[in-house]
DNA sequence: GCAAGGTC
């Protein structure tokens, strides 16, 4: 037996730091081995990993997709290869002449084939080292301490459960996408992908598509009338009846009744209170954030599944936030909440919240119906940010972490609801060529904030009130301004990115960790476009040769299969050959049928390829105009009837173009919408584009400051085929100089002239404010000056205008003197800035 | 160049 120090190895770099903390007493020291830091004290070394750093493959000989018929793959061998090579390097390293190793990783199912994925690594290099497994749910002294103190065995059912998953996943979703890219000749980029979690979560958009697509909309009005109590304010109320079941309703449904109703209210001078009940409601606190229902949060104050997450990651390597991804939503024991509280009462954003929320006695924080043992769910650490390093979004999403917690902790709200229901008795209504006389009802909700409870310090959910007056059984009110509306029924909506999230983590679908990739990666294979996310016809086709040959692909059920026969393995019931065999053989009854299919479904694959880049009839021949890409990646339209025609028409250099549903009235194409992040816009008709720029003329507004001298070349206003607009020299393409114009806007030129260019002023207008843009090249000169550069220090994350101030004053003025610089002797001589954090700023400038 | 799952 080897006498080397003994070796923990957790799931990710922070854990294994912050585990290093508290098995040293703060004592142990960081080394770089590899580029991955192990941190050691005593005889001991500990290890992060990122993850998996081992994946699952075919060996290479399968790599080439036109070689390999992909029903082979169903029975190819598997391999197992590091993915990440320093880090299994620096372990290897680590572990041949370990004297005990420990595995450490998160306390789930995955931690648990993360674990044993290490195992095998240091059984490569270390026959007989003892290797243990610790469990805790969470990362603090005393469950740390705890499990080190009683380390276990590694569970290796539950990581084969885990093995198995992988190996399914793999078969099918390689075997199938290959087919369906093959038969619909979509090789390279453009490959069509399916499988058990992007199945699912493609037919849920389509199946919504296809029930708004066949809804059909019902006409049907409502009626509403103000009441008033003596002379005091007014409150609305709707009519409604009691239909076949008994029930209340407020849509009529027939007309000709509306208009009678309508008719025989405007009539009406009083009406009288029937029934008045008023109820005090609970309105209890929100439970802590998991990740679906942080994103949800997120998405409800403007940021996309992915930006969200992306943040909240920032967040937690900065340390001002715990771990992300997270299906908990019960505290664990050893977050004492009062103590969390203090952290905040000298802060200027949250300290009168924090302190309003300590004077309570007591603190009893909310809890969810999910509780697991990885990580806690989503809160703040007593580790506060400076508002100014952050960015507004960085700031925006701490603030609702922030609040959350808050929230969880405050109390509940109170609400008072008050119904009025007001009878105008024996009123004769005249519909359907006949006449009745019935007791017409009108109601009304009032509700009213009685105490704010957690709404105080979480703003994000709606705590409008609606104003209905004390009213008493039997008063009199007076009826006015009656007013009918008249609406159809409207299709369900369609998914948006959070709702999606919910009902994938709903119907079992993915994890914590991947769905919102699953859901980008719909929009980068091409499958949805916008927000909310729209299903092109490529979707459509896919599901559809999905649901007809593979349905299992596209279904919940897959999973739901998957879960039970991991829960089997685990337990010791099933085994992995058994699973992993049972659904070999599925695949192969899925591939029997689907082989002969391989035309059919490839053709209908590729015509919907096409529709989705169809704009509309090309003016020279009929035939299909499409958006393509050239060779040099940019985008053309360009005629599905060539090389015999020829037409084409540019579009924008900038972003990638979405067609969109209205269509040019002169030409019958459809709009198109340039995708380009902040920057994207509406390009409108290619051919009007086109057209008008054919019609403008040049207008010349000075000399070239290029060729002018030498060759006569003038400086003109130019309206390009694409739609865009520039200051360019008339001798182009001779002279290339140009200079960029907005897109959007008249312009106006003025008699002001440059004098240092000896070029007229320039005014834009475009909406309300006139924009003076001024002489076009100064106007460039100063949007180049304001471009960030790459040595400045704000180009770092975390450095914001105010860190940067300091950051100079202490004589650190670009990012090559912040690189070079000491942390600990940066850390002294700067204000509220520690080590750890110029640590940071170094690692995000590389 | 395929999946889904970790982590960054």
């Amino acid at each position: 037996m080897s006498r080397g120090p003994e070796l923990i190895i957790t799931e990710k770099d922070n854990a294994a730091r912050r585990i290093a903390e508290i098995l040293s007493g703060e004592s142990a020291e960081t080394d770089r081995m590899n580029g991955v830091n192990v941190y050691k004290w005593g005889g001991k070394r500990c290890i992060g990993l990122s993850g998996h750093v081992v994946g699952v493959d075919f060996p290479s000989e399968y790599n080439d997709w036109r070689d390999v018929e992909p029903v082979e793959l169903i029975s190819a061998p598997i391999d197992k290869h590091p993915t990440q090579e320093n880090i299994v390097a620096a372990l290897r390293r680590l572990a041949r002449n370990a004297s005990a190793v420990t595995i450490a990783t998160d306390y789930d199912r995955e931690g648990e084939l993360i674990g044993k994925e290490a195992y095998e690594l240091v059984r490569d290099v270390n026959d007989d080292v003892p290797i243990d497994r610790v469990r805790f749910s969470s990362i603090t002294k005393n469950e740390v301490t705890e499990a080190f103190a009683n380390p276990e065995e590694l569970d290796f059912d539950l990581a084969a459960a885990g093995e198995a998953r992988q190996v399914i996943d793999l078969i099918w979703g390689a075997a199938l996408t290959r087919f369906l890219s093959l038969s619909a000749r979509q090789l390279g980029n453009d490959f069509i992908s399916v499988g058990r979690v992007q199945g699912p979560t493609l037919k849920l958009i389509v199946d919504r598509e296809r029930e708004i697509e066949a809804f059909d909309p019902q006409d049907y009005w409502e009626l509403f009338a103000n009441l008033t109590k003596d002379a005091g304010a007014g409150f609305e109320a709707q009519y409604f009846y009691l239909d076949e079941d008994g029930n209340e309703a407020e849509r009529v449904w027939d007309g000709d009744r509306a208009a009678a109703v309508y008719d025989a209210l405007k009539e009406t001078d009083t009406a009288t209170a029937d029934a008045v009940r008023r109820r005090t409601r609970t309105d209890n606190p929100p439970a802590p954030f998991n990740t679906t229902q942080f994103i949800r949060a997120a998405g409800s104050i403007g940021y996309s599944a992915q930006r969200a997450m992306s943040i909240a990651e920032d967040l937690y390597t900065a340390g001002y936030i715990t771990y992300p991804r997270t299906d908990n939503t019960v505290y664990p024991d050893d977050l004492d909440p009062r103590e969390l509280l203090e952290a905040f009462i000298n802060n200027r954003t949250f300290g009168e919240d924090a302190e309003a929320l300590l004077e309570r006695e007591s603190i009893e924080p909310t809890a969810g119906d999910k509780e697991t043992t990885d990580h806690p769910p989503i809160h703040p650490t007593s580790e506060l940010p400076n508002r100014g390093e952050i960015s507004e979004d960085e700031w925006e999403v701490y603030e609702l972490v922030v609040r959350r917690f808050f929230a969880t902790v405050a109390d509940a709200a109170k609400w008072e609801h008050l119904r009025v229901v007001s009878v105008v008795p024996d009123v004769s209504v005249a519909a359907d060529g006949g006449e009745t006389v019935e007791d017409l009802s009108l109601k009304a909700n009032g509700k009213r904030l009685l105490e704010e409870g957690y709404h105080a310090v979480y703003p994000y959910f709606n705590a409008g009130e609606t104003f209905v007056p004390a009213v008493e059984e039997g008063e009199s009110l007076a009826v006015s301004d009656v007013k009918i509306e008249d609406k159809q029924t409207q299709p369900p909506r369609r998914y948006g990115q959070s709702r999606l999230i919910e009902t994938m983590e709903k119907m079992g679908v993915g994890t914590k960790s991947t769905r919102h990739h699953t859901i980008e990666k719909l929009y980068d294979r091409g499958y949805v476009e916008n927000d909310p996310p729209r299903p092109t016809m490529l979707a459509r086709s896919v599901v559809e040769a999905a649901e007809k040959f593979a349905n299992r692909i596209v279904s919940e059920e897959m999973t739901a299969q998957l879960e039970m026969d991991m829960q089997a393995i685990a337990a010791g019931e099933k085994g992995y050959d058994e699973v992993t065999d049972e659904s070999r053989e599925m695949l192969e009854l899925v591939f029997d049928e689907l082989m002969n299919a391989g035309e059919e479904v490839g053709k209908h694959l590729q015509q919907s390829l096409k529709a989705d880049k169809r704009l509309g009839p090309c003016p020279e021949c009929g035939e299909d105009l499409l958006v393509r890409k050239s060779r040099y990646g940019s985008y053309f339209v360009g005629c599905d009837g060539y090389p015999d025609c020829k037409y084409t028409l540019p579009l924008p250099s900038t972003g990638k173009p979405l067609i969109l549903e209205d269509e040019c009235e002169d030409h019958g194409l459809r709009h198109v919408k340039m995708l380009a992040g902040r920057k994207t816009f509406t390009h409108g008709c290619p051919q009007c584009k086109a057209d008008e720029a054919d019609e403008q003329e040049d207008e010349v507004i000075g000399v070239c400051p290029d060729c002018g001298e030498e060759h006569g070349g003038e400086l003109a206003i130019k309206q390009l085929r694409s739609g865009s607009r520039l200051v360019g020299c008339t001798r182009y393409p001779d002279c290339e100089y140009s200079l960029p114009l907005p897109r959007r806007g008249e312009i106006e030129i003025t008699d002001d002239r440059c004098e240092e260019h000896e070029l007229p002023e320039l005014v834009i207008h475009n909406g309300d404010e006139p924009w003076e843009l001024g002489c076009p090249i100064c106007n460039y000169r100063e949007y180049q000056a304001q471009q960030v550069g790459g040595d400045e220090l704000e180009s770092i994350k975390g450095i914001g205008a105010k860190t940067a101030e300091k950051l100079k004053s202490a004589g650190v003025e670009d990012v090559k003197s912040l690189k070079d610089a000491d942390p600990d002797e940066l850390a002294g001589s700067v204000d509220g800035v520690g080590p750890d954090t110029v640590r940071n700023w170094q690692a995000n400038a590389d």
